[in-house]
DNA sequence: CTCTTTGCAAATTTTTTGCATGCGC
DNA sequence: GCGCATGCAAAAAATTTGCAAAGAG
């Protein structure tokens, strides 16, 4: 699960070439985290990252991983697996896809039927069986973009937890 | 953002047709949970599904909505969108596809090349701007098909939380 | 009547934030 | 030196679990 030494450098150059582009400052926090995540095959997620960059900085903490990461994110140098937020569920029997709003998060199914988009590919059934196939496409809603800036809900903080002593 | 009555009435049967063939015990509650998803094409989350099924059942807790999303997700009823546990990241830059393993929660980059698969239908085009295109493959492994049942980890509790005051 | 499910509350887990200090540029 | 980034700790958000009481089959 290592990935191979040159291609490795090739993403921290790349890297190191965005902050200046971008303006990013260049701490060596954020230089190993990504190295940390570059180097990894695994989609590590925070806590992972976190225990190889503690390798050679015992005292970063988990907040400064979280922060470089969605930065990467922003950057575009790093993908993500799974949402930030909640789960969402939907009850649509027929086979479809997904368009998710980066924005306002709404979902709207995608029930136009391409056969082999859902053909998993070849690859995947050495890895072990299927069960399902998901295609999501992300970006932002004509909404959204008419009223630019994202409108994130007024921090959930505010709302009383459940209907706990409504009185 | 509602579906039709009639689409939601073939919904309900199947779902209660579901329970009895699989055993599973018909709650008031349960009903109307799977009725609160089956109506909306919202991709509700949690918190949205408690909502729906307040104005029936005023003192349905947001616990029993949880278990029952996931028992219809157990059922094959609904889907989801994201993942429960942590968000993973990966720096991989060329295009590509995952394939999840539900056991073990292991990920492996699909480098096959399909560029269909990579082409945003049609319909999303309608939607929105498009900025990434994400397919994932779900099924078990083949490591874990060999050692059969999950093996979850030994629940993160065990673990003292950050490396806070050691000695 | 029995055994599952519910509601409640508290615990867990994951992620974010406020603030004083430190370091890249 | 200035201002953003870090570390720390604590808050917030999301989800799960234990347990007594209620209800389905």
């Amino acid at each position: 699960m290592q990935v191979q030494a040159i291609e490795l450098q090739k993403r921290i150059d790349r890297f190191q070439e965005l902050c200046r582009t971008r303006g990013v400052r260049l701490t060596p926090q954020r230089l190993e985290v990504f190295r940390a995540v570059a180097a990894s095959s695994a989609h590590p997620d925070a806590e992972m990252v976190l225990r190889g960059v503690q390798k050679r900085f015992p005292n970063v903490s988990l907040d400064t991983v979280y922060r470089t990461l969605w930065m990467l994110n922003d950057l575009g140098l790093v993908g993500t697996l799974g949402r930030r937020d909640s789960v969402r569920f939907d009850a649509e029997s027929r086979p479809h896809h997904h368009y998710v709003c980066r924005r306002c998060q709404r979902v709207w199914d995608l029930m136009e039927h391409n056969p082999t988009a859902f053909a998993p590919p070849g690859e995947a059934t050495k890895l072990g069986t299927i069960q399902e196939v998901r295609l999501e496409v992300q970006g932002v809603c004509t909404d959204c973009e008419k009223t630019d800036k994202a409108k994130r809900p007024p921090s959930k903080a505010a709302r009383t937890k459940t209907t706990r002593t409504p009185s």
